[in-house]
DNA sequence: AACTATTAATAACA
DNA sequence: TTGTTATTAATAGTT
């Protein structure tokens, strides 16, 4: 259609091609949207011209993101889903295992009993009274293995000032030596104690991955030549 | 172009509209593969007519993956790998808060004490200490409940049968009905206490809000009604 | 960018 | 559906 007919063949002549270009991709956006609007369909066309140059037609009823989750939902082939849903169910998973365990805390800090029976909290309270009473033990060893330390250390800062004034008089106690290594744990005991109690607000995205048939479409009243051609039924 | 002009509007007859839909969308897709041989150009074409079948042209020289993966790189917009990122960043403040909970609980639970000083684990003590006693005291209060509930059920029980048997001599005290209504709550109490921490809808939200680079088509030589015509350069 | 001779697409019909 | 054909629409080459 036009002043003579032409070879479906690479237009050699740079300039030509690029006119060319220009004038049949208006002529396709044009059919694309006369298509949408005669027949109610979607039409998502993403043309890249070979100097870059890309060009989009997209039915003003759908988007192209939605035009290509479909697409990928006919073909039952979503490429990212493995991915998605695998990530998808170790968030569910996560999730879950951290409400579990907040309610667990919340339990053990004396809060939600309302729920329990005198069954449940008979055996919270026996195990709460063995935790506590390991935290005790654990206490009074921290405790006994520092007070040595101390001794050791005041025992030792004697014998050093003992050596270094030599038969000078020493205060034999000294007990603010116990405390000088003790400084800057309050901070992070508190943060440990108030820790883990950030709520985050989580969004996940969801998807549905439906299957569906793909079919090679049988062009048979156009050239042979149109491979790559599919026929797709969204299921 | 054919045995008479017809407007570009929606074609009422379904018959009409669906042999319609047939012969131009083989047009189009001629006319693609056509524009990709001539001008060397990649073409993605997705139809969905509005009975649900999909149809595709994909330039042999591209995917329709690849074609999106540019569509969205000239955009500036990752349609999909900010799912991934925004999935990966909650799974990893998951894993975070979960770690922490898990620690505070293996030390409430009385293990993992060893990093802890003496202040801490006196801390700790005093909380276990206060927890212990509201968990004390609502165990007292269930009971002191429960006492009441059957007191109050053995004596109506009481009167009815002595209502019944007026006059006839009565067991006085059965303790049996004490414990009739105790059943079924075993388990779930067990259920509450694994945690009923299921009830969780994810969701992603995920909105494009950038379109960097996005010009309108100027269509100039076109029908002014072809609007959703976009101008892209590849980044 | 326009123009226009030609070819190509297709609407109505079979 | 598919094929035919009168007609319109697209466009190749030109200005």
């Amino acid at each position: 259609m036009g002043r003579g007919k032409i070879e479906i063949k690479l237009i050699e002549n740079h300039t030509n091609r690029q006119v060319t270009y220009s004038k049949r991709r208006n002529g396709i956006f044009k059919k694309a949207q006369e298509l949408t609007v005669l027949c109610d369909a979607r039409v998502s066309l993403i043309m890249l011209s070979n100097t870059g140059k890309m060009h989009e037609y997209i039915s003003p009823t759908t988007t192209t993101k939605r035009m290509y989750d479909d697409y990928q939902k006919t073909l039952g082939v979503d490429l990212w889903s493995s991915h998605f849903q695998a990530m998808k169910d170790t968030l569910w998973k996560l999730k879950e295992i951290n409400n579990k365990l907040r309610r667990e805390i919340r339990q053990r800090l004396g809060h939600d009993l309302n729920g329990l029976t005198y069954e449940q909290l008979h055996s919270l309270e026996d195990k709460m009274a063995s935790s506590l009473e390991a935290i005790r033990e654990r206490k009074y060893h921290v405790l006994k293995t520092q007070m040595e330390t101390y001794k050791k250390k005041v025992k030792n800062l004697q014998e050093r000032r003992g050596n270094m004034l030599h038969g000078y008089e020493v205060a034999s106690e000294d007990p603010q030596y116990g405390y000088v290594d003790n400084e800057g744990d309050y901070e992070s005991a508190v943060a440990l104690a108030n820790g883990a109690s950030n709520l985050f607000t989580i969004h996940l995205h969801q998807d549905i991955c439906d299957h569906a048939n793909l079919h090679h479409h049988g062009g048979s009243s156009l050239g042979s030549s149109i491979t790559h051609l599919h026929d797709l039924r969204l299921a």
